[in-house]
DNA sequence: AGGTTACCCTGCGCGC
DNA sequence: TGCGCGCAGGGTAACC
C-alpha cells in the first residue's frame, strides 16, 4: 500500500525498534519473499548474528546496512564485527511489518518472513498478495547490480536535482500523460497513485494532459505541490490517507483528508463539480475536470 | 526507445 | 449462499 511517505515512516519505526535487535534465527514461511539469494538458506545463513547499524530508504525500497558477529559465541567483542552488505525491502501493495517484543502471538496466515533475536523479539514481515521482496546483497555487491528498479530510480522528491530544469528536461520529452510520468519511477523516485492524483489536483493540472506539453509556470506549481502533499502525509505518520499501520500497529492520525483520491462522485472541494474517475494506464484516476486544466 | 499490456498474488464487495 | 467479476496505493518482462 505504501508510497513514499509510507515507506519513510516505516523506516523510522524499523531505526527506532532494532537498535539491539541481532539476528539469531529467521524463519522463510514463504519462499518467493526473498528476490535474493535464490536459496533461501543462503538469506539465513548470510544475514545470521547480525544487526542492522542504518536504515535509508531510496524512493519506496527500504535499505538496511548490516553489521555481523563473525564470532558467535562472544558478541561483545567487537574486534569480530564486520560489514554485513545490506537488506533491501520493497513492500509493494501490501507488506508491512510488526514488531514483537519477546511474547509474539502464532503468526497470521499472511505471514511471510520472521527475524528473531536472542530474547525472542520478533520482527515480521507480512504481505497479503505476496508481491513484497526482500533480498541481502552481500557485502562488496552493489544493491543496484542485483536490483534493477533500484539502479533506474529518479530524484527523490526532496532532493536538490528534483528541479525545474530537472523536470522541464525530463518532461519535454515523454509524450505520455503527466500522470503515468509521475507514476514513473525513473522520473521521480517515491510517488504512486494516490500523491500523484492529488499532487495533480493542487497544481491543478489535468492527469490527461501531455507531459512535454506542460507549461514553466505549472510545472513550477507541481514541483511544489508534490513536495507539499508528501511533506504533509510524512508529517502526519505517512497515514494519511490509508489504513496503512505502521510497524507498532498505529493508523496515524488522519489529519489530513484525500482532495480527489476515491473521491469518485463526490462533490469537489473547490468548486462542488463531480470528481471524476478514470482508468490510465491501468491505474485508476481521479480527478475534478473544472478545478485541473 | 518510449509506451502499453499482461502478469505476479489474495481478498473484498458487488450483482446476479 | 455461491459464483464470477472488477477492484486494490507496485514493478517488471515482453511486446508493439
Amino acid at each position: 500500500m505504501p508510497e513514499l511517505p509510507e515507506v519513510e515512516t516505516v523506516r523510522k519505526g524499523l531505526e527506532k525498534k532494532l537498535k539491539n535487535f541481532i539476528i539469531k534465527e529467521v524463519k522463510i514461511l514463504r519462499s518467493s519473499t526473498i528476490a535474493y539469494p535464490y536459496n533461501n538458506s543462503d538469506f539465513i545463513e548470510g544475514i545470521y548474528n547480525s544487526f542492522i547499524q542504518r536504515w535509508d530508504r531510496r524512493g519506496k525500497y527500504l535499505l538496511g546496512y548490516l553489521k555481523k558477529y563473525i564470532n558467535d559465541h562472544d558478541i561483545e567483542n567487537k574486534a569480530t564485527l564486520k560489514d554485513n552488505g545490506c537488506l533491501v525491502i520493497h513492500l509493494r501493495m501490501t507488506g508491512y511489518f510488526n514488531w514483537y517484543e519477546s511474547d509474539a502471538p502464532d503468526p497470521c496466515k499472511h505471514t511471510r518472513v520472521r527475524f528473531i533475536d536472542i530474547t525472542k523479539n520478533e520482527l515480521r514481515f507480512i504481505d497479503v498478495r505476496s508481491f513484497g521482496k526482500i533480498w541481502w546483497i552481500r557485502e562488496g555487491l552493489r544493491p543496484d547490480k542485483i536490483i534493477k528498479g533500484l539502479a533506474s530510480l529518479g530524484p527523490e522528491p526532496f532532493a536538490e536535482d528534483f528541479n525545474l530544469t530537472y523536470l522541464k528536461k525530463e518532461l519535454s520529452k515523454r509524450t505520455k500523460t503527466i500522470k503515468s510520468a509521475l507514476l514513473d519511477q525513473t522520473i521521480i523516485a517515491g510517488i504512486g497513485n494516490i500523491y500523484a492524483d492529488e499532487s495533480l489536483y493542487e497544481a491543478g493540472i489535468s492527469p490527461y494532459r501531455q507531459a512535454k506539453k506542460i507549461k514553466k509556470k505549472e510545472l513550477i506549481k507541481l514541483r511544489e505541490s508534490i513536495i507539499d502533499v508528501l511533506t504533509k502525509s510524512i508529517g502526519s505518520g505517512g497515514t494519511t490517507f490509508s489504513d496503512f499501520r505502521d510497524i507498532e500497529g498505529s493508523n496515524g492520525n488522519y489529519s489530513m483528508l484525500a482532495n480527489v483520491y476515491r473521491r469518485t462522485g463526490e462533490e469537489c472541494y473547490k468548486c462542488k463539480n463531480v470528481i471524476q474517475r478514470n482508468k490510465i494506464s491501468g491505474r485508476s484516476t481521479h480527478w475534478c475536470n473544472n478545478c485541473q486544466k
